[in-house]
DNA sequence: CTGAAAGCGCTAACAA
DNA sequence: TTGTTAGCGCTTTCAG
């Protein structure tokens, strides 16, 4: 690393070019109208120089950085690596750069994550569900930070949301698994806590299940990290009241079910039908397929960063955007073969 | 969104404490000594301006942003996604924050999004695998920005490393096959274009098993997507010959091979040995779980976050850290039992 | 221990 | 069409 030395500024670029600061300025913003040969200088000095323009300088001058800011819970999960990584590639597209931050559903890390984001000057802001500190929202209003809620949607959220109702989603799969039979279904459910989307999905399957006449009383609903290894445990606990049906918070709850019955020989979906949510690339190719709910991660990472983008640039509100999810059937779900067990 | 409406500054919070501006730098970054009933007066200024600083500027006036940047190939990869989670976990309680861009492993878009993290004035770089444009290496150094190449370890290289040899750790698995009599192995490796760490894991393959006396022809090798799905297909190139071992570039691939052979009545490992390279968590949890190569990306995402640091703040060289890969051996490799097939 | 003032690199009026 | 001149918000000598 040499030391002592300095990154061209725009000064040296502009006395190489024989031209002032503002005018450089001028050709890298393409603003106002500049004589060719002036131009052709300028160009040629930032090239001979390599110059780098300091986004640093530029921010404080302008009032904009360029960039999106994102805070997710994790990025051990498939499912949000892909919509980050949608995120990130249309915010690229669109002359943005990422910064992220993982909370880990921590919501006091949340709170200083989102104080960081705002003292980056971030032009658009990422956040996951719509469970935040009331403190979180007033800072991001006061600073006047666009942000969009994702991976859930309710119209009656403090900020615009680009995702899909967790509750709604389910009820495709209950209809699905009562219309093939089912009658008493357990549920290995994602931890509620500091999780709406988790809980939504509890609560959507709850409801639809009544709305058929028949319940998913809360002593069936196990809540278990989204862990193959930690799923497969549950599933005993699921098991031990003769359902037919286990429908699971997310896919990979829904793997750690799947294998662990298989091991113990268990038929899946004759013994038991097992439902997913997400729909992970692999969750097609295993075999049985996983019967689950599509979500759409990448289409909703690549409209989280437009709507941000263009509510930043047009200075408007964000606007929401409702996803639908739908559910794709496959093989782990079947008819109920009632007295299966026991 | 309040349009005109102005964000507190330092000013602000020295004028209602009552002090220079100075002042509440010093208390901020705790520089110098501060009477205590001045450091008192300046913090409840702040809080009750809700005083958030401005990066940008504090940026421009120090040296450095506070900021770790890394360029990875894809996030759609669960390794990836679990190395750049351990690096982001690390660069946050080091009081960093992560900036992210993806190259889909195009070196041109590479080369631009190295600028743009100089642009943004990255106190340090994370790079994955060793083979970048000249360019690239070029301009950090110019700039100054320490960085480190990830997800391979290469005395000669021309940065610093943190990653293991991609070719060594195929040994293992050669070695593996070998002892338990496999003679005839194919390859279904990731594509290698602009992908070091792909290359190097077939010239390992090749070599070790060149020195027990066999060989891994290149029409043996076939390079695939690392997607489950195309990987399936690729089996059925792959088993043309008759093998009795695959070695797989990734364990995505190993999937694919695996789902695909079981699902054509294949028995593994009793007809066909497998074997994968990053050890998922999935991969212990199928069945049978797969014989894969261990490669710690959470560690190598932890050390890359760690090593920067220390020399951003140390004024120093990047110092190298060779890491460790294990063979864990599962269920998907046995002894080979000859004329299996055909 | 604290304040005044210069300056980090860039953009944006305002003149010319 | 281009140059001059203020800042943007913060840190940092240098005085006091």
């Amino acid at each position: 690393m040499n030391s002592d030395f300095r990154m061209p500024t725009q000064a040296d670029v502009a006395r190489l070019a024989g031209v002032s600061t503002a005018t450089v300025s001028r050709v890298l913003n393409n603003r106002g109208v500049i004589t060719p040969d002036v131009r052709k200088r300028v160009l040629d000095s930032i090239n001979t120089l390599n110059y780098i323009p300091h986004a640093g300088a530029r921010a404080l001058a302008m009032q904009r950085t360029g960039t999106l800011g994102a805070i997710i819970p994790s990025l051990n999960n498939a499912i949000f690596a892909e919509g980050i990584h949608a995120f990130e590639h249309t915010a690229q597209q669109l002359g943005y750069t990422l910064i992220l931050s993982v909370s880990q559903q921590d919501p006091e890390r949340e709170q200083a994550l989102v104080t960081k984001m705002i003292e980056r000057g971030v032009d658009g802001l990422l956040l996951v569900g719509n469970h935040h500190d009331d403190t979180v929202f007033d800072r991001l209003e006061r600073a006047g930070v666009r942000h969009v809620c994702t991976w859930a949607y309710d119209e009656q959220s403090r900020a615009p949301n680009v995702g899909f109702d967790n509750a709604t989603a389910m009820h495709a799969v209950v209809d699905h698994l009562v219309v093939h039979g089912h009658r008493k279904i357990a549920m290995l459910a994602g931890i509620t806590e500091f999780n709406d989307r988790a809980a939504d999905r509890i609560k959507g399957a709850q409801h639809r299940l009544n709305s058929h006449g028949l319940s998913l009383p809360d002593r069936q609903v196990f809540q278990v990290p989204y862990s193959i290894r930690e799923s497969r445990q549950a599933l005993w606990s699921a098991i031990d009241s003769d359902i037919s049906a286990l429908i699971c918070g997310n896919d990979v709850i829904a793997f750690g079910a799947l294998l662990e019955a298989q091991k113990t020989g268990l038929r899946v979906p004759d013994d038991l039908s097992i439902t997913g949510f997400d729909d992970l690339s692999l969750s097609a190719e295993m075999s049985p397929a996983l019967t689950t709910v599509q979500v759409g991660a990448a289409s909703m990472g690549d409209t989280a960063a437009r709507r941000l983008v263009a509510a930043v640039e047009g200075k408007l509100a964000v606007v929401s955007a409702k996803l639908d999810t739908t559910l794709v059937v496959r093989e782990t779900t079947g008819p109920c073969t009632v007295f299966n067990r026991h």
